[in-house]
DNA sequence: CGGGCGGTTGATTTGTGTCAAGGAGGGTGG
DNA sequence: CCACCCTCCTTGACACAAATCAACCGCCCG
């Protein structure tokens, strides 16, 4: 990743609401995020949206779009945000850093595709429940490895529809779950936090509830 | 592609049943379909399967384990099968003409990932028989393209099972799906094959039921 | 103050899972 | 060749999770 550096422009800062990259752009460069949210969705026919990840600093976005002329999603700033412009065509020289590169790139993508597929196999086989706990763990976890976050309180920078959309479930079904989970004692419900209070608990209801 | 034919092997016969990798092998090739259909399956712990996709000649299998150790699923055969093995340490070098298939392979990656979001942002807006319809649409596309089927009558080589366990379905489901839409005059069910009698139809419901 | 948006709560419907039973092949062995 | 089994598929009755419809609340913002 140091390699990078040198190709890159830092790019900063996007405000709540901003499009990092949108639908209609013409696809050019992937994006690191070195600080703030950013939410990739895509508009569909019918108005609503498909909300397809949450990305925080160390993450990068942009990789799904390769291989496409466009972007193929909007790229909306959740928190206000800086991130590191990479030009795609770099990766077109064949440069030595951009070789080493490449391999890494390839070796996310398979992360990348993994992580997709074990979405699609675990989703259907568990309640909203469990899958707003799992993501409630994994946002912790994400949180805590870039020590984003000391606790287990959440500051949650999307809204609960966001979640729900990512989720594939109903803001009314979300509501629902998290008040369950909190009169059970797993999690405690703020305005725009989450607390989990026994992820004990919350990982076992995880694996089967 | 055909940068490949020089550092290729062409394997087979292999009979239904068999597989091309496995889990626990060492990740260490890709493999190109050159005749057959493959499906790509993980044994969960509780003794389940999941089916996570069917692929045809032309498709490259062995992409989903780059950046592991070892294979992320079992490639069982369901088709008697022939197919081209690619050392995966050839991208590893730097010759031209892997520079080049890196870039194309990159390419690939970013279309499967479009695609498998796709495919978790609608499936969760789409009834059981929408997404059953939509299978059969795709791999009619699928077979068209590459003139394995001149109709709209599809041989299934794979069981009902499979495609109820690929779509998150339990076969109950598939098998209450296919009737309705046989009764509606939109397919027709076979033993092994389904046709697709009313295409516009069948479009349509895909969209919004 | 009024309006809109995000979130909550309740009543009801609906799709799909679950459980249970039975049928139609396709193999195998007698 | 038939009897048997096994797997895959189908059909029915029922249960349950989540969507839907509707109303309402609290909050932010102009």
């Amino acid at each position: 990743m140091h390699a990078l550096n040198s190709v890159t422009l830092s790019k900063g800062p996007y405000k709540i609401g901003d499009f990092i990259y949108k639908m209609e752009n013409q696809f050019k460069s992937l994006f690191i995020i070195q600080s703030g949210v950013i939410k990739l969705e895509k508009p569909l026919r019918d108005g609503n949206v498909y909300v397809t990840g949450f990305y925080f600093p160390g993450d990068i976005i942009g990789l799904e779009s390769a291989g496409g002329a466009k972007y193929s999603y909007d790229a909306v700033v959740l928190d206000q945000a800086w991130v590191c412009e990479m030009p795609y065509h770099y990766f077109e020289s064949q440069e030595p850093s951009s070789v080493l590169l490449k391999e890494h790139i390839i070796s996310l993508y398979g992360q990348k595709l993994r992580e997709a597929d074990r979405l699609l196999a675990h989703d259907r086989y568990q309640t909203g429940e469990q899958r707003l706990l799992q993501f409630l763990e994994m946002l912790c976890k994400k949180l805590f490895t870039q020590n984003l976050e000391k606790t287990h309180k959440l500051q949650l920078p999307m809204s609960k529809g966001d979640i729900a959309n990512y989720l594939g479930l109903r803001p009314e079904s979300i509501s629902r779950a998290l008040q369950k989970l909190q009169r059970q004692g797993v999690i405690r419900n703020y305005k725009n936090a989450i607390e989990i209070v026994d992820m004990k608990v919350a990982k076992k209801m995880i694996c089967r509830l």
